[in-house]
DNA sequence: GTAAACCTTCCATAACAGGAGAAGGTCAAG
DNA sequence: CTTGACCTTCTCCTGTTATGGAAGGTTTAC
C-alpha cells in the first residue's frame, strides 16, 4: 500500500501520515526500489488507533508516549490509565473554570438588561463591566 | 504620571501598557519635552475598566471595540450587551463540549478499571482506547 | 557619574496539529 | 514521448492571544 491508497482509507492527508512518521507515531515504513512508503494494514490499525486516542483529548505527544511502551514490548495499560486520569482532571478544572466564568457573565448580562444607557458615563467607559460582588 | 508610575498603580508591566496604545485600547498619551509619555488619572481608569473586561473573558480586540465606540461619542452598553451573549453562547458551547468529553474519558477510566492487560494485544495497541459505544 | 527609568523597533514565545509551496524524481497510459 | 498522477525532501507558515526579550540609545535622579 502506497502513502495515497493508506491516505484514502485512513482519512489523513498524506502529509499529515509523513508528519506522524516525524512525531513517532508511525514507524519507517519500508521503502520499494523508488523510495516510495510502502505500508500494511498494521499501519491503517495505528492511524485509527491515533484517531480514537485523539477523540479522547489525548496529544500526539501523549499518544507518541503510549505507542512507544507498546512498541518497547510493554503493555501500556497502566500508563494509559494513569494519562487519562490527568486528562480527566484537566478537563474538571477547565469545566469549573468555564462553569464560574458562565456565572459571571450571566450576571453580567442580567446587569445589561436592567441598567439604563443613560446612566452610562464616559469616565465609566462601560457601567455594565464593573466588577461583580463576590458571590 | 509617567509609565512607570502608571504600571505601578495599575499593576500592569510598562511593557503591556505600551502594546494596548498599539492596539488602540489606550490613547496616545501627551508627551513631555523628553519624549516621555505623560498619563493622568483617566488612563489607569481605563486599564482598571480592561482589567475588569478581561475577567469576564473579552478578547483585547472586543475591548478595543468597546472603547473605540465610547471614544466615538456612543454609550456601547449595547454592543457590550451584545457581545456578552455572543460570549456566553461560547463559553456554554465550550461547556457542552468539555461535558462530552468528560463523559467520554469517566467511560474510559472505568473501562480500564475492568480490563485486564493481559488482554491486551500488540495489535491493538491499547484495549482501552478504542470507540465507546454510543451512549 | 552611574544606575535606573525611559525611548524605539523588531523578533520570539507558548501550545498544538498540521498546511503551503518549491523543486524535483517516477510511473502508467495514450 | 509526454502528460498527469503519484511520490520525494526541504523549509517555512498558519492561527490564536497576550505579552516578553533583546538591542541600542537618551534622560533623569541621586
Amino acid at each position: 500500500m502506497r502513502i495515497g491508497e493508506l491516505a484514502a482509507a485512513s482519512g489523513h492527508p498524506t502529509r499529515t501520515i509523513r508528519f506522524y512518521e516525524t512525531r513517532g507515531l508511525l514507524p519507517e515504513p519500508t521503502r520499494s526500489t523508488n523510495g516510495y512508503r510502502v505500508y500494511t494494514g498494521a499501519d491503517a490499525d495505528r492511524l485509527e488507533f491515533i484517531r480514537n486516542a485523539q477523540t479522547a483529548g489525548l496529544t500526539l505527544t501523549e499518544i507518541a508516549s503510549i505507542i512507544h511502551l507498546r512498541d518497547a514490548g510493554t503493555a501500556p495499560c497502566s500508563h494509559v490509565n494513569q494519562l487519562l486520569d490527568a486528562k480527566l482532571a484537566d478537563v474538571q478544572q477547565r469545566l469549573d473554570q468555564l462553569t464560574e466564568l458562565r456565572s459571571e457573565l450571566q450576571a453580567l448580562v442580567r446587569r445589561g438588561r436592567t441598567l439604563d444607557p443613560e446612566d452610562c458615563t464616559t469616565n465609566d467607559i462601560c457601567h455594565i463591566l464593573r466588577p461583580l460582588a463576590p458571590t
